[in-house]
DNA sequence: CGGAATCCTCGTGGATACTG
DNA sequence: CAGTATCCACGAGGATTCCG
């Protein structure tokens, strides 16, 4: 049912679908799009620090990907609106499920983190 | 109840954490240190592809936020034994739904990715 | 406004060799 | 066995400029 495939090895089909969405941005910019659709501009101005190259980029990997659709309305200025399909709707449930475990353990979590900061020399 | 922090900027606390959960190895060395404690060389079997620079280094930053223990046995050779804190072992819940999420929609995505190849001249 | 194209700089991360 | 230490190459990704 795997296709003898073991999620470790490199190649698996489930871990290169992974490797998109492990992708710093892309978890971002799907969180961003949660609520409604978005233009362009709008999106890098949610995003904090993505620059324009990086969401070109994004953006087109998860429209390669069916997730994310691009609206283009013909006018002057152009105007380009981004929209999660169905599929990256349905992803917004596990990425949700990511973003509150780091909400509820972020506390203990950088205050390990500091600890071991002074420890080291 | 948020410390006034938006998600989506680059300092807030829970980005930070999950900046470090995105990363790539750390999600597939939680997943192989998910059943059983596991020796340094066995994590370099499961996980492949990882360089035993990257497992050391996914390993240290695992081990500063707490999320995995380092015990070492002295004998010749020496004998290290890495195991997920009980806060490491929560983290699998989400990481798991997401990887479902990647094994269920992965078909229709690869197939979207090879149909944009195509296209693309 | 929403990009594409170019340039250039860092850091990631692989390969290799050596150590307790 | 389980690392640490170096060296090095490549590519991610930022800044800038130009275009439809």
């Amino acid at each position: 049912m795997n296709d003898g495939w073991n999620p470790y090895d490199r190649n698996c089909p489930s871990r290169r679908v992974l490797d998109r969405i492990g992708d710093r941005w892309t978890v971002l910019v799907v969180g961003a799009l949660a609520d409604r659709p978005l233009r362009f501009s709008e999106i890098t101005k949610r995003v904090d620090g993505i620059s324009q190259k990086m969401l070109t980029q994004t953006l087109r990997g998860l429209e390669q990907d069916g997730l994310v659709t691009r609206t283009v309305t013909a006018a002057v200025p152009v105007r380009v609106d981004y929209e999660l399909t169905p599929a990256g709707h349905s992803l917004r449930t596990p990425l949700k499920a990511l973003e509150d475990w780091a909400f509820e353990h972020m506390v203990p979590i950088l205050q390990a983190r500091e600890r071991y900061a002074e420890t080291a020399s």
